[in-house]
DNA sequence: CCGATACGCTTAACATGTTAATCATCCCCG
DNA sequence: CGGGGATGATTAACATGTTAAGCGTATCGG
């Protein structure tokens, strides 16, 4: 069998885990997790999104997303109002609170994520990332993959 | 600020989550989640091995190790010990009952693994390998990311 | 208008990720 | 040998991942 630590997922793993540990000591400091600050990060490129949408631009599945809503609309980071066309429907919003923190995050995170591509290289993380998108596009079909 | 969806810890998350939705499947059929999974293909590696070395390569933290370990154990797939030198020490190996049971996952296992090579082509995949090697490599002096 | 069905979101239940604290054993030095 | 610090592993506490179930709202057909 395969080595196993040679795999593609233990590659791609570490991988995330080595480029993920630099960011999370700066986001712990301002008292967010690797998700909270996903979800208010995507909010910030958009007016308002629906619960659905946020999802899928955080990637993160639906009860994680409920969860972690929860938590910021508590803490006053986002806004939520149900959709007037359809009660069912949830839209949410960063709030001024949320922008605030997000501006006191940033200049970190972009340092740390400058100093990454400065180590790795510009036109490698850039190759990189396409190959990455390609993983992802040649996989898309493959999605039935049940049993034996 | 970058495009939030084309960050890096995104298409990782992406690309592995896409390699990880064609295994989970079959791991769940054989009622093993991926963590578990792991572990045991780990441990055939090997003829046992001291459970810090077994966290180093399963990839997994200490707490969830112990955990997994433990549930691992009352299932009866793997088999512990002391080391006689030194009581702190434990020894992990895995069973017969748990070799029979990467037998039967194996098979399938290595189908997915082998369309996935397929579909995004064998060198590809190793050039992939290699820059998130690569990738690893650059980051492991910046560990010390401490604050802003 | 009503009821069956579908849809959006949340809750539930269990497993893992993450950091801190705890516990037992070991090791070194006085 | 004996006590204090170091080390290996587990437990604790909280957050998220993952799948299934539940609840309220929409929608459509009769």
């Amino acid at each position: 069998m395969r080595e196993f630590s040679r795999s593609l997922p233990m590659s791609l793993l570490r991988a995330r885990e080595a480029v993920m540990r630099q960011f999370r000591p700066s986001l712990r400091h301002h008292g967010l997790t690797e998700q909270q600050w996903r979800i208010l990060r995507a909010l910030t490129s958009v007016e308002a999104v629906e619960v659905t949408d946020l999802a899928r631009l955080a990637f993160l599945l639906g009860p994680s997303l409920s969860r972690i809503l929860r938590d910021l609309e508590a803490r006053g980071l986002i806004e939520r109002r149900s959709a007037e066309a359809d009660l069912r429907r949830g839209v949410v919003s960063i709030s001024p609170k949320g922008l605030k923190l997000i501006e006191a995050v940033a200049p970190t995170s972009e340092a740390i994520y400058a100093a990454i591509t400065k180590r790795y290289g510009v036109r490698k993380l850039a190759e990189l990332q396409a190959m990455l998108g390609a993983l992802e596009e040649s996989l898309a079909g493959l999605s039935g993959a049940e049993e034996e």
